[in-house]
RNA sequence: CGGGGUAUAGCUCAGUCUGGUAGAGCGUUGCGUUUGGGACGCAAAAGUCGGGGGUUCGAAUCCCUCUGCCCCGACCA
């Protein structure tokens, strides 16, 4: 490509709430432009970027046996009626009218019409497995789009589902899809983590995330130094504690904290440690209030908190009315000691093992110390309720836990059976009866991808492409062409000997100045550069610099092309 | 959805408190001088001050209202 006859369209200045790095720098580079809240148009040279992704997603899902195909993104509300998701997707589904005033979405993701597809496409078992995939325009209504492409409400995903006879065949195509990204995030240069996830509500049998790791990402991670275990925050296993509850030794007394409600605040004052305090929360449960009750120093994860029994799926908190109503005091004052029989104490592992410890008073302005567990507060079940913190020993027994941000780019899952119960998608077996598939499906957030590379890879300058993922290889920078002929020639030639070796370069032909020719390249991330100027062509050698090197070298055309391979 | 901001030239922003004929930098156009890390000079084009309503002799500025956008929070296969 010669510049001259590209739209590149750097800027200085950004808007000053353009707040994350790849954000910055994909509007300083030229790669998007924002339409309007979430939506944004990939220019020519941000364009180049997100198929140089795609070609490494496609290539190797076509590796792994998956087939590409293409579905409308806009669905009928029919569909999503079978499986009851019209309702149950909520406010990020865009619902939209035609003429006719029939009902539609534009799709948010693809289950109910390739389950559709598969049910009127495979009759026989013969037809099994099967792995269908896309790379199409999604839209999902985000109830805050942050962060420039990185969280936008349209954007650009692979969607693969595969259909199976048994959970067999569905493990093992799983296994290839996770390979298969395993792959492609290495070929992508990008840091990555595979890291076990919840099924939430959906259920099934196995999940993983790929967490491409950056301090910006929206998403906590647990990981291993000790092994190769990784979990998601809402995940991973806070282990019970080794050690036995103490002998108890001190009376329980009630103590006035006429102001501390928060376990800062109530540690401070009494001069003890949070970890020495149980915060008590009180959730609305299926049947009346739930007390769940953790060390003062840990959080909640509401994710296992929502897999217990006696909590919805989606705890929320008691108001202040129905606190004061059960137990006669507010927020900041309950504990375990003395709650109504009819409300249930599941307490943490951690929590469970504290003795003698500091609590809510269940009486506006008090605490208890001294508090133990049987004596003064009973327990109705102990279960994992926190989320796990760094320096947490590792659940599969090796190692220690760290926690890290990552930014999620992809993300495999054995559904099972839900979308084809729903949907009736049923082939015959080898006994000629119709059995239900059985399903997994597999994503990669191809544009968020652009974002979490920049992410990791940036300096000062601009962006650090991945090779596999820069617009062009190398960037051919023309000193002053119009004052020696020879020089324009020169690069001429050398753009022309890289092409033919079919080596993406780009030819700077613009006749800038050298500053803001070297600045730009160095912006829009180009991995490799070479200089022709009078200087160069006197000395018979190219001047060479790598995107992540200070310095340039003097090199022969013959090394540069062995250099690019 | 709750809280807080913000909307002025192509872009980034001053100006609003204290009402009086619209500003800067960058970018763009022309001419000239320059040419190894975002050059300089001269000249020029460019704004219904987000929309509507009101107060006033007079509104970017004060009041009402609508809309867009951003930030924090809750939410997020």
């Amino acid at each position: 490509m010669r510049l001259s006859q590209f739209h590149l369209a750097t800027v200085k200045e950004v808007p000053a709430d353009a707040e994350i790095t790849s954000h910055r720098l994909m509007l300083r580079a030229g790669m998007i432009r924002k339409l309007a809240s979430g939506l944004y148009t990939w220019s020519p040279l941000g364009l180049r970027v997100l198929r140089k992704v795609e070609h490494v997603v496609r290539e190797e899902m076509n590796r792994a046996g998956a087939i590409e195909m293409l579905m409308p993104s806009i669905q009928p509300k029919e569909l999503w009626e079978e499986t009851g998701r019209w309702q149950k997707f909520g406010g990020q589904l865009l619902k939209i009218k035609d003429r006719k005033q029939q009902e539609f979405c534009y799709g948010p993701t693809h289950e109910e019409v390739i389950t559709d597809f598969a049910r009127n496409e495979l009759k026989s078992y013969k037809q099994l497995p099967v792995n269908f995939y896309q790379i199409q325009t999604k839209f999902r209504d985000e109830i805050r789009p942050r962060f420039g492409i990185m969280r936008a409400r349209e954007f650009l995903m692979k969607d693969s589902y595969s259909f199976h006879l048994t959970q067999e065949s569905l493990a093992e195509t799983y296994a290839a899809m996770y390979q298969a990204y395993t792959r492609i995030f290495t070929r992508l240069g990008l840091t990555f983590r595979a890291v076990q996830a919840d099924t939430g509500a959906i259920g099934g049998n196995a999940s993983h995330e790929f967490q491409v790791l950056a301090d910006s990402g929206e998403d906590a991670i647990a990981f291993s130094d000790g092994s190769d275990y990784a979990a998601n925050l809402e995940k991973a296993e806070a282990l019970a504690p080794t050690i036995e509850r103490p002998a108890l030794t001190a009376a329980l007394q009630r103590v006035d904290t006429p102001t501390q409600k928060t376990i800062d605040d109530v540690a401070g004052y009494l001069k003890v440690s949070p970890q020495q305090c149980v915060k008590t929360l009180l959730l609305r449960g299926t049947e009346g209030l739930v007390a769940l009750c953790l060390r003062g120093d840990h959080e909640i994860n509401q994710v296992k908190a929502g897999k217990l029994a006696e909590l919805p799926d989606e705890p929320v908190l008691a108001s202040e009315e129905e606190i004061l109503a059960a137990t006669g005091t507010r927020p900041g004052f309950i504990g375990p000691v003395g709650l109504p029989d009819s409300i249930p104490v599941i307490v943490d592992r951690d929590a469970a093992v504290l003795g003698d410890f500091v609590c809510g008073g269940n009486a506006d302005g008090s605490h208890y110390t001294g508090a133990n567990w049987l004596r003064d507060a009973q327990i109705t079940r102990i279960a994992d309720l926190r989320n796990v913190v760094d320096g947490d020993l590792s659940p599969d027994g090796h190692g220690v836990l760290h926690i890290a941000r990552g930014i999620e780019v992809g993300h495999v899952f054995q559904l099972g059976q839900k979308y084809a119960e729903a949907l009736n998608a049923t082939v015959v077996d080898d006994q000629g009866k119709p059995q239900l598939m059985t399903m997994g499906c597999y994503g990669i957030g191809v544009s968020r991808i652009v974002a979490a590379a920049i992410e990791q890879r940036h300096d000062d300058a601009g962006i650090l492409w991945p090779e596999a993922m820069a617009p062009w290889r190398i960037a051919v920078c023309v000193i002053n062409p119009k004052n020696t002929p020879e020089v324009a020639e020169a690069a001429e030639a050398l753009y022309q000997a890289l092409s033919q070796r079919g080596i993406e370069a780009v030819l700077d032909d613009r006749g800038l100045r050298p500053g803001g020719m070297f600045a730009d390249m160095e912006l829009i991330g180009i991995p490799h550069r070479v200089v022709i100027s009078e200087r160069g062509l006197a000395a018979g050698t190219l001047e060479y610099r790598a995107r992540n090197e200070t310095e340039s070298r003097a090199i022969g055309q013959a090394e540069l092309f062995a250099l690019l391979g």
